[in-house]
RNA sequence: GCGGGUGUAGCUCAGUUUGGUUAGAGCGCCGGCCUGUCACGCCGGAGGUCGCGGGUUCGAACCCCGUCACUCGCGCCA
């Protein structure tokens, strides 16, 4: 029977020499030399060199192919002369003798360029997006992400879990992101919900008593897309496990996270499990966000006792009307022209911040506008409280706590990327630990749960009856990998009367939860296990180990940041004829009116 | 919803600061030459609504106003 091909085009090598082969892939490139022609044959595999002899009609055709088409090649394997043996392919000590071509499929002029590493618009990219993934890059990106997913599953059943799929159409979830919706035909005026992550089943999962389950889960929020937030759908590893505590399931993922991470950069450093646990509070207080990234070794300090009734009144000031003064060491940069320091002031204007005060220590004492309105004394404070030496500056951020710790965060990226610290070739992992159960949400002046409502607060029902609730930390955290969030899970709340307690206290009456959550209260009603888990991102993962800034490219056909596919022209218009099957009508907002 | 950036040939970009003859380069494309290339080389050619609309001006890729698209961020994402 006739084939397509006989080997791959990364297959032959020199100890296949004088056999006769048929491969079959993509023209990748075409040298033309007149009496003699060269054309790079690609596939999935590799690349292969054929060479087409001065012999009329094969020439002839072949050089009328353009690249991109996709060939066959009959052949014969011939060693290539010393000197032409290519050293950057691993067939580069052969090629491919062509006797016959066939044109499987020829290729129009593409929108873009397959070889070489020219960088398109990501909308042209998406288009042609079955252009894009030939590339090189791209094409092993997709080809990681699926060993990465194959590894995980293989990780998770050696730690004794068992992966289950969970409904896509489902109900309406009522807490965080925005639902995508699909109407029910049969339920006319009902719609039905696309999990936005399988929360609820994997918890009755527990209860029905499987002990470990896990899934490569597809999740839909109908959200704003970001570089490292895929715009609609993405995919978690979520798991969850029952009889656990907090420690029991970091000890059961760090092993899975950690050997994933080995296995596919082994040139990086990696934090070896156990992984750092910083709680809330403190990686707030220190990093200025609940995400730090540990590559960046600047850590925060309080300054406002070197600051409270001082003679820098802009501070002391401050501080007085409730604020705080923080500081961020930047090492080194005592030698920086003046220059990097207005550079860093205008930087901090544009992110509207006042400004970003400075002081530096040399061996002479101290210099820059706020040490000429400060005591030695309490400039010595400050030197030590962020554990400065001679040469050393520091920079200050002052304000209202919220705002203070937020960007006192941006300085402490900033100032580490200006000065080259950022620690390269490295995974840090940590685990965010102990969020609030809670928080006063300023614009209502109510108690709002700050995180997820299904999770235990610490301390259970006596903590909620008796603690000042904005005290009180929910089983709840996070893993975070050089500053991006890679899951976020918690010890799940299993009794129904703390269940109920927890949502009183964020205002929601019993009659209410029964209503809306009657579902998962009326399961933990039957004997529930205590159980917990968490959902690592497989987007940011694959993205963080293909060294990727935007995650769109490692999935293999992402929306754009519209939400739209513009290879399939999603979303579309649906005839009436289906609306009104789905007994919908459609009013779209009038257009704005135009300014005159 | 808001803010920043970008938009010039099929693609990547220069030209915009300081308005001035026919808007350039590289890659790709088309034609020709070339027997050892692997980013092949050489010669020639085609290809432009300077995102779109309006304004200022004798004259606009360039200045002004509006608008659209893409992108990054904020809001949002328990």
């Amino acid at each position: 029977m006739q084939r397509y091909r006989t080997h791959t085009c990364a297959a032959l090598r020199a100890s296949d020499n004088h056999l006769t082969v048929k491969l079959a892939g993509w023209v990748h490139s075409k040298r033309d030399h007149g009496g003699l022609l060269f054309i790079d044959l690609r596939d999935h595999f590799g690349l292969t060199q054929i060479v087409i002899p001065a012999q009329a009609s094969l020439l002839s055709l072949a050089e009328k192919i353009r690249v991109e088409s996709v060939i066959s090649v009959t052949g014969k394997v011939v060693l290539r002369d010393t000197g032409t043996v290519n050293l950057k392919l691993p067939t580069g000590e052969i090629e491919i003798q062509a006797e016959h071509i066939e044109i499987l499929s020829s290729a129009n002029v593409l929108p873009f360029q397959v070889n070489g590493n020219e960088n398109y618009p990501e909308d042209l990219r998406l288009a042609y997006r079955y252009i894009d993934l030939r590339r090189e890059q791209n094409h092993n990106n997709i080809i990681l992400r699926s060993k990465v997913i194959a590894s995980l599953r293989q990780r998770m059943m050696e730690q004794g879990f068992m992966e289950f799929q969970t409904p896509i159409l489902t109900a309406s979830s009522p807490e965080g992101a925005r639902d995508f919706l699909v109407p029910a035909r049969l339920h006319p005026g009902k719609f039905y919900a696309l999990p936005q992550a399988p929360q609820q089943f994997k918890q009755l999962a527990m209860v029905a008593g499987f002990d470990r389950y896990f899934q490569i889960a597809p999740c839909f929020r109908d959200e704003a897309a970001r570089a490292d937030r895929s715009p609609g759908e993405f995919y978690q590893l979520d798991f969850e496990m029952s009889f656990v505590t907090q420690e029991d399931v970091f000890e059961t993922i760090e092993p899975v996270i950690e050997g994933i991470f080995k296995e596919f950069a082994p040139n990086y450093a990696i934090s070896p499990a156990p992984f750092e646990r910083i709680s809330y509070a403190q990686s707030m207080e220190q990093y200025g966000s609940d995400k730090p990234d540990l590559r960046n070794p600047l850590k925060i300090s309080n300054v406002s006792k070197a600051f409270e009734n001082s003679e820098f009144g802009l501070f002391s000031k401050i501080i007085e009307d409730g604020g705080e003064v923080k500081a961020i060491p930047a090492p080194g940069a005592g030698q920086k022209p003046r220059s990097f320091f207005d550079k860093l002031n205008n930087w901090a204007r544009d992110e509207k911040a006042g400004g970003l005060g400075y002081i530096i220590f040399d061996a002479s004492g101290t210099k820059g506008p706020i040490a000429k309105n400060l005591n030695a004394e309490r400039c010595e404070m400050i030197k030590s409280a962020c554990h400065l030496k001679d040469g050393d500056a520091v920079f200050f951020v002052a304000g209202k706590k919220p705002e203070v710790v937020k960007f006192s965060g941006s300085v402490r990226t900033k100032i580490a990327s200006e000065l080259n610290l950022i620690e390269e070739n490295a995974y840090r992992f940590c685990w965010i630990i102990d969020f609030p159960m809670y928080e006063l949400n300023e614009e209502t002046g109510r108690i709002d749960f700050s995180h997820n409502p299904f999770s235990m607060p610490q301390g259970g029902l006596d903590a909620l009856n008796n603690q000042n609730p904005l005290e009180i930390n929910a089983y709840q955290y996070d893993i975070v990998c050089n500053g991006i969030e890679l899951s976020s899970g918690a010890i799940r709340n299993h009794k129904p009367d703390v269940m109920i307690k927890a949502f009183e206290i964020a205002g929601y009456p019993k009659e209410e939860v029964e209503k809306r959550f009657g579902g998962m209260l009326k399961a933990f009603s039957y004997g529930a296990p205590p159980h917990g888990g968490a959902a690592p991102g497989i987007d940011r993962m694959v993205m963080l180990l293909a060294n990727e800034p935007n995650i769109r490219e490692v999935i293999l056909f992402p929306l754009n940041q519209q939400g739209e596919d513009l290879m399939m022209n999603a979303p579309s218009n649906v005839p009436p004829e289906r609306l009104k099957e789905l007994s919908l009508s459609v009013h779209l907002p009038k257009p704005s009116i135009k300014k005159s």
